[in-house]
DNA sequence: CCTATTTGACCGTA
DNA sequence: TACGGTCAAATAGG
């Protein structure tokens, strides 16, 4: 009855997200470091996210988030995102973003500045691209990620600035690797909060957790920096004043 | 009233 | 079989 169905239900959609169109979605990783445990809070890039999970992991201090757009069932927007702390650095968040934002956020409004940094690293393309180093995946196979070298040259300063501004002390590294990048400019992460443009605003964020260095590698193993570009080609299209 | 979060069960994968 | 990811009922908050 109702329950089987319910059952049936699940089933296919487990299916849907196992399928090969999904794992095809971008996937790419940084780590966020706040400045104090309460600033915690504002650990919002830009975008809505409804927390729709949290797990504890194998190892692990803290428990793992998981959000996905809000927009998900109004807008097909498929972007998601799980939160982790190190439990080693309560101020470190390892972020883990999946899938491109096909929803129009809210744009007007609030700043969309944000969204920069929703994009997985893209090659060429003269401006953005910059953004990133070639995301080189080493033996662990995580990706390291340059923090702020983007010369956003054919781009207002502006736009740098806001990708700052999400992007605060951002870092990937190594599962190996001490991570030294990780202190420069993180300090003072200016979450200037986005304009409550969309509903509610997600400034949750209290729970966020930590992976093993297990788990970080196994993770690693998946994240396979697929350029997408058709992705990136419609949203640069719907967004073209960005970069 | 509505939408977002909490929480434990459920399910696929390793 | 254990782990990690997701769902949805119950709950919280506006």
């Amino acid at each position: 009855m109702a329950a089987e169905m319910e059952r049936r239900r699940r089933r296919r959609l487990a299916q849907w997200s196992g399928a090969a169109s999904w794992k095809t979605l971008p996937k790419w990783s940084k780590q966020v470091r706040v400045s104090s445990v309460q600033d915690i809070g504002p650990l919002d890039d830009g975008f809505s996210w409804r927390k729709y999970g949290q797990k504890d992991i194998l190892g692990a201090k803290y428990p793992r988030a998981y959000f996905r757009c809000t927009h998900r069932h109004t807008q097909g927007c498929h972007a998601s995102k799980q939160v982790q702390r190190a439990d080693a650095d309560p101020l470190l968040f390892d972020v883990v973003y999946q899938g491109n934002h096909t929803c129009l956020q809210s744009r007007s409004t609030s700043r969309p500045a944000a969204e920069q940094q929703q994009q997985p690293p893209h090659e060429q393309n003269g401006g953005v691209s910059v953004a990133f180093i070639k995301p080189a995946k080493d033996e662990a196979g995580l990706v390291h990620e340059a923090p702020f070298s983007f010369n956003s040259t054919a781009h207002d300063g502006g736009a740098a600035g806001a990708l700052l501004h999400g992007g605060c002390g951002v870092v990937t590294t190594a599962a190996s690797m001490p991570s030294p990048f990780v202190s420069m400019a993180t300090s003072d992460c200016v979450y200037d909060q986005l304009g409550g443009g969309s509903m509610a605003g997600v400034r949750n964020v209290p729970d966020v957790e930590f992976a093993t260095e297990a788990a970080k590698s196994s993770m690693a193993d998946d994240i396979d920096f697929i350029f997408s570009l058709d992705d990136d080609a419609d949203f640069l299209d719907k967004y073209p004043g960005y970069f």
